[in-house]
DNA sequence: GTCGCGTGTGAGATCGCTCTCATACGTGGC
DNA sequence: GCCACGTATGAGAGCGATCTCACACGCGAC
């Protein structure tokens, strides 16, 4: 560790004021340029807008936060810990879409990732105080009060997921059950009768939902409900690997896995590979996300699509509008899902 | 897709004054009781935090940013597509030891990933504006003006690795050559000859640091520099793969690969084995940054240990110490590496 | 009883911006 | 030549906090 001790001139922050005076206006006129207001004539623009430039000013959002009580920008939060916020593949997709939506409408975004109560209690007060527009919240766990509260302050809130408990908030979901219902309903039809599930952490509402499509599909099939077919994970590949490894030992006949993500199905297929299992042969696999990993596993995953950037657009979207107008509305979108086959069900 | 518009009370945020009225005090003393300053009695104090949490009162930062000139948030920036920046380990453990320090001064983190040049311009109004007290600059590609613009602004800044232009920037760095030195070293202990390389991507100062160590070892071990020994990838594990088959194409007779990152080194295990090279056998492989998928890859990979989570503590604890004083010094820090030795480059 | 001092409190300025409102300045119609 | 009108501009209030400064009060010392 060495230290090179230079200084670096700390210039402070030109103001509005000093750009008006160089550019031979008023304050209001100057202001005017940078709100964009079409009241200004080209010459005053233009004197204004070379000031600025010599004088490298950006406006203060401190300031104008505080009269327009807008910060132009929005928070997406992910309580995670950062191995799977950076590990789960379906966060940088929703990112993707809700970037694309905020993006066109000059919107900042910024991320945090609580990681424990004191983030969290951090975090409240710092969305509440006012520094950001609106919070997008995913992969909200149990019934977190933080969507309620931060509603109640006043700020739009949009959920990615359907909230465990009640609430008028807005949300955008996936059809989880129905695209559970269509994943086992195919592990049915192909003739397998002792279905097991790896499912997600239940404290969440996607996993209760997965769980209830697995559920109901087999009671359409005729199958009975055997609660030692049922294990969770907690979406990740390790998990998947141990329930898989449960899965067997409690039931070494059964013929099929529905797994609440790729990443546990691959899990799953490593743990099937290890005791011996055939894939598809011995037993059926098929995940949910359709995630990268579920075509480029061995077996190929079937998988159930998830529309996970048209989720994050939609959920930008309904925080915008959210966001501009003045009575809250609560809005729900449900979007549907679609079954991908590939080998890991082939036959 | 369906709406359940239901009115939801848009109640404006309660301010300082209406706590001060409720708690029949002046707003100077309701603000020394959020200000944690001594000089208030035990009875305002609590009648003041009674009649903040009756109105659900939380300070505007806006407002109390423009006189203090301080957000208390400070924010991480990833110029990175979002593909890397979920797929890298690097980042969060980075990530983690970023948060561990600016938790214990309740400073609040938020992560933002500009993925084009529209995204950075914002970007740059935005931390430039007074959003936040500091910004940690990681991943940074070719010679970003970035760092300076924001420096010029009067932005305390840290950068994460080594800044190809010159400048004085604060930044925190792993000895990079070291650690490929070592690495290469190693491979050249073992009696390898055609050893290549793997390189990253050519416009970081991280790839041109471990390339240049590579090269340093080759000569020190009397081997000869061959351009087409080196190859480059984007740090991700589809660019270790295809370098991997371009360099067997090359050099059908290599006995060795240094990787620049072990995702890289993972990909190239995949070629290689692809091409029926045993490893080490034929070919031993080495990675770089010692991360989970090191030890799990087939056979377990040598690696290049990088402390990652000091490096996210050491940033945090620059910049901390930068916004708390007047005059900006750019200090440099430059941690240790250690060489991890696993079946990959075994006998 | 007066003086001095420490302590808690309130009035008011201030941060940098936006926005309303009043004003000045053409321009065209009569 | 006067009035009405539209457009560009400036003066000044106000956003919601913090912070300085002055003051009131109580208490011990003389």
């Amino acid at each position: 560790m060495r230290a090179v001790p230079r200084t670096v001139p700390k210039s402070s922050a030109p103001t509005l004021k000093e750009v008006a005076q160089l550019a031979g206006v008023s304050r209001a006129t100057a202001s005017r340029v940078f709100t964009e207001s079409p009241r200004v004539s080209d010459e005053a623009r233009r004197a204004v807008e070379r000031a600025a430039r010599r004088l490298g000013y950006v406006p203060n959002r401190a300031a104008r936060s505080l009269v327009t009580g807008r910060s132009d920008s929005v928070a997406l939060v992910i309580p995670e810990p950062t191995t799977r916020l950076f590990g789960d593949p379906f966060f940088p997709r929703l990112l993707r879409g809700i970037s694309e939506v905020l993006a066109a409408h000059d919107l900042q975004l910024v991320l945090v990732a609580p990681q424990n109560s004191a983030d969290e209690r951090r975090l409240e007060r710092y969305l509440s105080g006012g520094h950001v527009d609106g919070a997008l919240l995913v992969s909200l766990h149990g019934a977190d009060p933080l969507p309620a509260a931060l509603q109640a302050r006043g700020l739009p809130v949009v959920l990615g997921g359907r909230p465990t408990g009640e609430g008028l908030v807005s949300y955008v979901d996936v059809d989880n059950q129905a695209g559970a219902f269509s994943a086992v309903r195919h592990l049915v039809q192909l003739g397998r009768r002792q279905i097991a599930t790896i499912a997600g952490s239940l404290d969440m509402s996607v996993s209760q939902d997965r769980l209830e499509g697995y559920r109901r599909a087999l009671e359409a099939g005729g199958l009975a409900w055997d609660p030692a077919l049922e294990e969770s994970g907690d979406f990740s590949h390790e998990g998947g690997v141990t329930a898989m490894r449960t899965l067997l030992e409690r039931r070494p006949r059964l013929d099929a896995v529905f797994a609440a993500s790729d990443l546990m199905a691959a899990g799953a297929l490593l743990a099937l590979r290890a005791a011996g299992r055939r894939v598809p042969a011995d037993v059926a696999v098929i995940g949910y996300e359709d995630s990268p990993i579920a075509a480029t596993s061995l077996p190929p995953l079937s998988s159930v699509r998830q529309p996970n950037e048209e989720m994050g657009r939609e959920m930008a979207r309904l925080l915008i509008a959210s966001i501009g107008s003045q009575r809250q509305v609560a809005r729900r979108v449900v979007l549907a899902t679609e079954l991908v086959i590939r080998d890991s069900t082939a036959g």
